[in-house]
DNA sequence: GCCAACGTTGGC
DNA sequence: GCCAACGTTGGC
């Protein structure tokens, strides 16, 4: 099982609608770094840390599982969405999804300030390249993210 | 709103 | 295939 950041802004769709929906189509990818990730290597089981951006709280809010594994997100076949890509067609899609649930909402957001400050997290690939929108996050990160987690909430 | 970092595009 | 121009992301 592998462990990922999977990066949300909230305004649009953080973790509360996550809770509220309980399953969700992460689509929209249009990156190829990241839709990599999303084809070769996100499984279903894997576990997902929600982040927040370009929001008032930066950070980590909480947990996802990957329910549904790679597939051809739909919004690039269709003309009325933003995320429409007419170079791409059904035989062969160029962007893709995958489906999470709900875990866990943090009682806090862990500030990503809190995250940069962490000596154990200066590798995390959210300080190093910040601009990736899904990235791997590593078992130790994930458990040292956690256990601050609990201490700061 | 500013701006640094980084990804994409397109001319050559 | 290089690289300048341009667009986007996202923290602050």
């Amino acid at each position: 099982m592998n462990y990922w950041l999977f990066k949300s802004e909230p305004d649009e769709f953080g973790i509360d609608d996550l809770a509220a929906c309980k399953r969700e189509r992460w689509d929209g990818i249009r990156n190829y770094q990241a839709r990599n990730l999303l084809r070769d290597q996100v499984a279903v089981g894997d576990q997902v840390l929600i982040y927040h951006s370009s929001c008032k709280k930066v950070g980590v809010a909480g947990v996802a599982r990957v329910v549904a594994a790679a597939y051809p997100d739909p919004l690039q076949f269709d003309p009325d969405s933003q995320y429409f890509d007419p170079k791409s067609s059904p035989d062969n899609p160029r962007w893709i999804s995958v489906d999470i649930t709900f875990v866990e909402k943090f009682p806090n957001v862990l500030p990503l300030a809190r995250i940069k400050a962490a000596p154990l997290l200066a590798d995390m690939v959210l300080v190093k390249q910040g601009r990736l929108s899904i990235q791997p996050v590593q078992p130790d990160e994930w458990q040292v993210i956690l256990e601050m987690v609990r201490q700061f909430g």
